[in-house]
DNA sequence: GGCATAATCGACTAAAACGCTCGGAATCAA
DNA sequence: TTGATTCCGAGCGTTTTAGTCGATTATGCC
């Protein structure tokens, strides 16, 4: 998987998604000012998700991106594998004999499979509508302005981008004492 | 987190310890060789390992490394953390009022947030020792060299690196069709 | 003591990935 | 037509990866 920021912001995204997708397309713009992310960013990570269909784009005004299919059968491990391509990581692809060694063969590729499965079914185990209901059971308000067209004279703050040193663990002290 | 290679360097290494450790300290060399990781990027994360307190470190000839408490207590997130040195995700460091928004004040902490801690906590529940048992449940055989001192006359085989662009994910489409 | 073994440390580096920016094009509602 | 919006590719500065290299220190063994 190579769970980066790069997933933690497709992940984000489609919440937020999810999370009003239920009058009309999103405007990348709101989810870029929402969850502070460059718009052209989002641009390429929307990019990758659709191209997996994971979402559906609407071109023209009023349009933006819908949920490629149910929030229920879209998991945590679909996105991050949309948005991080990822390859073969095993070094050998498969081959048995990888290695001239004696000791055992390939064990490379064994000691990290049974626990990249276990993530695997975990995150597939996770599905957008499960983060989506948390979300709505802390009482988030999604604030539904209706579907009226912006009055376009707020003079677009400047995103103010922190550009934090990022990392999956934010806590990580929270397990490790 | 970060999920990534080195994290994946890192388990994987930490496996192959703890399958040989039973005698003695294990060379970094040893690993070197088995795991097809290079001896110095090795000593690097050993090294954090180390001061971390997940690996001890015996000097001088026989010498090597052993893991610093027991198997069964090390897991899957003491590890990641150790070579990952995680710092705070967020961007807003657990401030509540990081946006000047006012669609919701800091989605961009609270959508991740669950998640994080579902991994955090996935993660932390898998032990090093489970890990181990699952290997040697497969039929590896660890190969019990006696603890004598090698000879000295093998030219040392130069390792031939292969260099897969890796990932975590190592399956990709084994969940994702 | 001298030697070989190993960890330890620091500086450096090429290549990749990250997280953007910018410019332009295509599409479509109003 | 105008403006909103997706789409696309090129480029760019920074960080991370994964590694090399050299030197040092500690230690068991002959």
């Amino acid at each position: 998987m190579r769970l980066t920021t790069k997933g933690r912001f497709a992940v984000t995204a489609m919440i937020d998604l999810a999370l009003r997708s239920s009058n009309g397309p999103v405007a990348l713009a709101a989810i870029s000012q929402r969850q502070q992310i460059s718009l052209s960013y989002l641009e390429q990570l929307f990019g990758k998700l659709r191209r997996h269909e994971l979402v559906e784009s609407t071109r023209g005004p009023g349009g933006g991106y819908s949920l490629g299919r149910g929030a229920e059968s879209i998991t945590v491990a679909d996105i991050i594998v949309a948005v991080d391509e990822p390859i073969d990581a095993t070094g050998c692809a498969g081959k048995e004999n990888c290695m001239g060694d004696d000791t055992g063969r390939c064990m490379t590729h064994d000691l990290w499979a049974s626990l990249n499965v276990k993530m695997i079914e975990f995150l597939d185990s996770i599905s957008l509508k499960k983060l989506v209901d948390e979300q709505l059971a802390k009482g988030i308000s999604v604030e539904e302005v209706p579907v009226r067209r912006a009055i376009s004279s707020q003079p677009v703050v400047k995103p103010i981008k922190i550009n934090a040193p990022n990392s999956v663990f934010a806590l990580g002290n929270a397990f490790s004492k």
